[in-house]
RNA sequence: GCCGACGUAGCUCAGCGGUAGAGCAGCGGUUUCGUAAACCGCAGGUCGCGGGUUCAAUUCCCGCCGUCGGCUCCA
């Protein structure tokens, strides 16, 4: 066998992952929870046994594969511990996800959360009996046998799924008083669970699909020990500190109310975050060649027949009768961004043409899936299309993947990752045109060195896209960017531009974001940031405290100074106490804090106090303002 | 839309079949203060909305609306 190292070693015949991983030491074989072979992408059971030649990549508790060995068995566990407490249960599936693991049940009795810690303690039995986990192969036939008899309809329903010859294993422990279908694999017995939890009740439907009933969702996490656990569940709670939900409220920069279900208000400061942000896209814009556009609110909902939104997307748009004409809404710029171009004949001379819109936009969502910024019915996004040749598509989304990176950059989101979405089953165009766009795309991606992976079907329905998706400082993704490629918008509204040769050509449509929605972009900075603006975008930049009411005076054209020179500032004179204020200040994340003395007023001085709690000392009005005016330019 | 939980003062939350409470914020006053909360007082609520049960409902039941966690969908 060779290792991942290249290290080659001789085992005896039918010697499995563990054996190998136990010739080289006894511990690493007590680690040992799985393999790999020849480098494919599935974890195999550690009793797995090699053949010859073969590579192997051991699999141990403490890794990121192992991780998911751990969760898995956990899923088996809890369900083990449900069904002891609640034998009537039907259990469906219970994988291991993202950040945990679940198992969906069907189970009569209501699960509370107070069922939780009950369940923890079932589970926490299994796991200090420490039985092992074993594998055995089954009949299909004569185990669908035994899962009908007992109503087991979800087991009966997934082995049936499986074809004819599959090989069928099924995972028991508990000395078989416990047992699951399974494909594995999982850790040597329940004992390597040593740190979990279970937190949460959702419902879920069976596959998948709301046509099935729906089944009760319980969520845990396990890791490897204690400690990884603890930072975990620590990290959750700063997540839910940082909330932009929260915060908004909290930060005064915008609020929901029923009146307008999804639909935000933004408040005076979360709209001074707001204008800032679309700015800098506008500045961005000049570099880039966009021209800017203001288009109308609500059509005749012909355009919609037309552009293809009424057949694929009415059940996303808001509708509307005015003088007896059936109206929508806009849920999309595009279709009007193509009465631009028509304005005029247009020539090869004038390619790309890059149109941008902040145009508001309306899609209603269904009601539960609705939240915060992150998730609303009303929003604008940085949107533009570019009209080009089908020969400047390479070149322009080079250029975007310039501008993402740019942008992302500066918001400090350093892990990026990139999706190519093709095809979805809703969609129009013909099959050719798909496919010049996939692999245009695809291409495009290849050329600018950007791993991307595949999401099969996850396209819009008028052509395939590129998402961009980053990590924010709590390790959740994103998703922000997207360039989608259009062949089909150009036909339907019969676009054309005059070629060098003087024939008449389709131009491509290009639609792209790069933030995505301001609204949603925004409620992921604060989350980001933990409503630690950086001070060209803070809405509040400085305040200005007096320590005593003589102070005022100076500390009032200090004030009025920097307000000249742009500084967004708040002054802070009431008769609190300096810590009091100093406090305000800090809670309501204003990067700079200009404390205003005797001492200051004598020597017309400030002291500068700075987030999160650095004392820069002492300056002058023309010195503070000159560091300012460079965080400013800066964009710091 | 579906499953579950929740909805009490501007905010965070307590209470509960018998006239609704705290802290913070707000307002008035005292204090003029040097880097994370001065002190005293006042005001603030048809307990999400509608119906039902009851002598009596914020409390129990039903419906609706909204929010939250998920499912599905998605910028």
């Amino acid at each position: 066998m060779t290792l991942r190292d290249g290290s080659r070693r001789e085992l005896p015949q039918g010697a499995t992952i563990r054996d190998l991983a136990q010739s080289i030491g006894k511990r690493l074989g007590e680690a040992t929870v799985g393999g790999r072979i020849d480098g494919a992408p599935e974890i195999l059971d550690f009793r797995t046994q090699l053949s010859r030649n073969c590579s192997v990549d051991v699999v141990t508790a403490d890794s990121k594969d192992g991780l998911e060995v751990i969760r898995h068995s956990a899923s088996h566990i809890m369900a083990d511990a449900m069904l002891r407490l609640w034998p009537d249960a039907k259990l469906a599936i219970g994988p291991a996800i993202e950040d945990g693991f679940y198992y969906d049940i069907d189970l009569a009795h209501r699960i509370t959360p107070e069922d939780l810690p009950r369940i923890e303690e079932e589970m926490a039995k299994i796991i200090a009996a420490n039985t092992a986990f074993e594998r055995c192969r089954v009949d299909r036939n004569a185990e669908i046998g035994r899962a009908r008899e007992r109503a087991d309809v979800y087991k009966a329903e997934l082995m049936e799924g499986l074809p004819e010859d599959a090989e069928v294993t099924f995972y028991r422990h508990g000395g078989g008083s416990f047992e699951d279908l399974c494909r594995g694999p999982h850790v040597p017995s329940t004992g390597y669970v040593k740190a979990f939890k279970v937190q949460r009740i959702a419902g879920a439907y069976w596959r998948g699909d709301e046509k099935n009933r729906m089944l009760q969702r319980i969520y845990g996490t396990a890791f490897f020990n204690k400690k990884e656990l603890e930072e975990h569940l620590a990290r959750i709670e700063e997540a839910g500190k940082r909330d932009h939900r929260k915060l908004g409220r909290e930060l005064g920069l915008f609020f929901l109310d029923p009146v307008a279900p999804a639909s935000p208000f933004f408040l005076p400061k979360g709209t001074q975050l707001y204008n800032r942000l679309q700015q800098h896209m506008r500045e961005l814009y000049r570099r880039h060649g966009y021209q800017e556009v203001i288009t109308p609110q609500v059509f005749d909902v012909e355009l919609w027949h037309r552009s293809g939104h009424y057949a694929n997307y009415k059940d996303n748009m808001f509708f509307t009768t005015v003088d007896e004409r059936e109206c929508a809404v806009k849920p999309m710029n595009c279709p009007a961004h193509t009465f631009i171009y028509a304005t005029e004949k247009r020539s090869y001379r004038e390619l790309p043409l890059r149109i941008a819109d902040f145009g508001r936009l309306h899609r209603y969502e269904r009601s539960g899936v609705t939240s915060g910024l992150t998730r609303v019915r009303t929003f604008c996004q940085d949107d533009a299309h570019i009209f080009a040749t089908p020969d400047q598509i390479q070149s322009e989304i080079t250029s975007l993947i310039g501008m993402i990176r740019e942008v992302y950059g500066l918001f400090q989101f350093t892990e990026m990752k990139v999706f190519l979405s093709t095809r979805p089953e809703n969609s129009v165009g013909s099959d050719e045109i798909w496919e010049r766009a996939e692999a245009g795309l695809a291409e495009a991606l290849k050329a600018n060195g950007i791993n991307f992976t595949v999401n099969v079907g996850d396209g819009a329905f008028y052509g395939p896209k590129i998402d961009f998706v980053v990590s924010d400082a709590l390790r959740r993704d994103w998703q922000l960017g997207t360039i989608q490629l259009d062949f089909t918008l150009p036909e339907r509204f019969d676009l054309g531009f005059v070629a060098a040769d003087g024939s008449t050509q389709r131009p491509v449509m290009i639609h792209r974001a790069i933030l995505g929605s301001i609204e949603r972009f925004i409620g992921i900075l604060i989350e980001h940031t933990g409503g630690n603006f950086p001070f060209w975008l803070a809405p509040e930049q400085v305040r200005i405290i007096s320590i005593a009411d003589a102070h005022v005076a100076w500390a009032t054209e200090v004030a009025s100074a920097l307000a000249a020179a742009g500084v967004r500032t708040n002054t802070d004179f009431s008769n609190a106490k300096t810590g009091a204020k100093i406090r305000d200040a800090r809670l309501a994340r204003v990067p700079f804090t200009l404390v205003v003395g005797g001492r200051e007023c004598e020597d017309r001085t400030v002291a500068v106090r700075e987030r999160p709690d650095v004392d820069r000392g002492v300056m002058s009005l023309s010195a503070v303002q000159e560091l300012f005016l460079e965080l400013e330019r800066n964009k710091a």
